[in-house]
DNA sequence: TATTGTTATACTCTATAACTATA
DNA sequence: TATAGTTATAGAGTATAACAATA
C-alpha cells in the first residue's frame, strides 16, 4: 500500500494504529492462504465447523457476526471447492447442518499453518512476551465490550 | 452486533480479535462523532489538514491510504459542510491546495473530544499503563512494516 | 404465525480506466 | 509526454425485503 509519512496526530488516533495493523496481517494472509486456496474469510468459517457440535448456517453466520444472507454465498463457496458439505436436519428440516468433508479438513490444516506464519511475520518486530502481551489485551478489549 | 459465544480456535485469532475491536471502536465513533456532523474518515482527513504545511488532494490521499479519487468525493463533502476549501496552487494550477475554514477548526476541536472519548471508552477495562502499552505495541507494528 | 434458507435488490466502499487541464 | 483532478464504471462486501419450505 506504500503510504507516506503521516503526522502524530493521525497516527495517535488508536483507529488508524488498528486499521493499519490489520490491513497488513490481512495482506499477509491473502499471500499465505493464496496456495491453500480459501480466503480469511472461509478459514474462519473452516475453524468454526471443526468441533464436535452440529451448526446450522444461522448458527455460523450468528458467530461469525456475519448477516444469514452472507452465510448463504459463503457456504456456495466452500461447498463448491468441495470443503464443506450441506445436509439437511433431521430433526428440524428448515436448517442445513453444516459438516467439513475430509478435503475440508486437510484445507484447514494447512490454512491454519498459513495463517500461523502469517502472524509470525506481521509481529516480527516483538519478542514472544510482548506478542503474548498484545494478544491478551485485544482479547480483554474484545470480550468485555462484545459481550455484556 | 451482538456476537454469539464462539470457539477459542477462532477466537485465538490475531485478525479476530483486531476486527472485533476496530469494529467496537468504529461503532463508539460512529456514535460519538454524528452530533458533530463529521465521519471517522472525515476526521482523519481534517486532522490531516491541521498543519502548518499545504497539502494537494494527491498528497492527502497518500498519506491516508486511499486513491485519488476516492479522496475527491471526501474533499466534496467536507466542502459541501464548509469544512474545507480547495484553491488552485499559484505555481501548479493542476493542483488542488487544502485548507480548514474557521468552521472546519472548529469542527476538527469537537471531533477530536468525541475521538477521544470514543477511546476512552473503549479502553474503559484497561488501565493507564496497559492503554499505554497497547498503543506502543500497535505503534510498533505499523511502522515497522508498512514503511521498509 | 414464526423460522431457515434463499433470492433479488440496494447501498457503501473502493479501485480502474478514460477524460480535462495544465505542465 | 506526464501529472492532478475529475468522472464514469465496476467490483467487493454487506444489509433489507420478499419468498418457499417447514415448524
Amino acid at each position: 500500500m506504500a503510504i507516506e509519512r503521516i503526522g502524530p496526530r493521525l497516527s495517535a488516533r488508536l483507529t488508524y494504529l488498528l486499521k493499519r495493523v490489520l490491513v497488513d496481517l490481512e495482506d499477509l494472509h491473502a499471500e499465505h492462504l493464496a496456495p491453500v486456496g480459501v480466503s480469511g474469510r472461509e478459514l474462519g468459517v473452516l475453524l468454526l465447523l471443526d468441533g464436535p457440535d452440529a451448526t446450522s448456517q444461522q448458527q455460523a453466520a450468528g458467530r461469525l457476526g456475519v448477516d444469514r444472507t452472507t452465510m448463504v454465498g459463503l457456504v456456495d463457496g466452500l461447498e463448491a471447492k468441495g470443503l464443506v458439505a450441506r445436509r439437511a436436519d433431521a430433526e428440524d428440516r428448515r436448517r442445513n447442518v453444516l459438516a467439513l468433508t475430509d478435503a475440508g479438513y486437510e484445507a484447514l490444516a494447512r490454512a491454519l499453518r498459513a495463517s500461523d506464519e502469517a502472524e509470525r511475520q506481521l509481529l516480527t518486530e516483538l519478542d514472544d512476551d510482548e506478542s503474548a502481551q498484545l494478544r491478551t489485551l485485544l482479547a480483554r478489549l474484545a470480550w468485555n465490550r462484545s459481550e455484556p
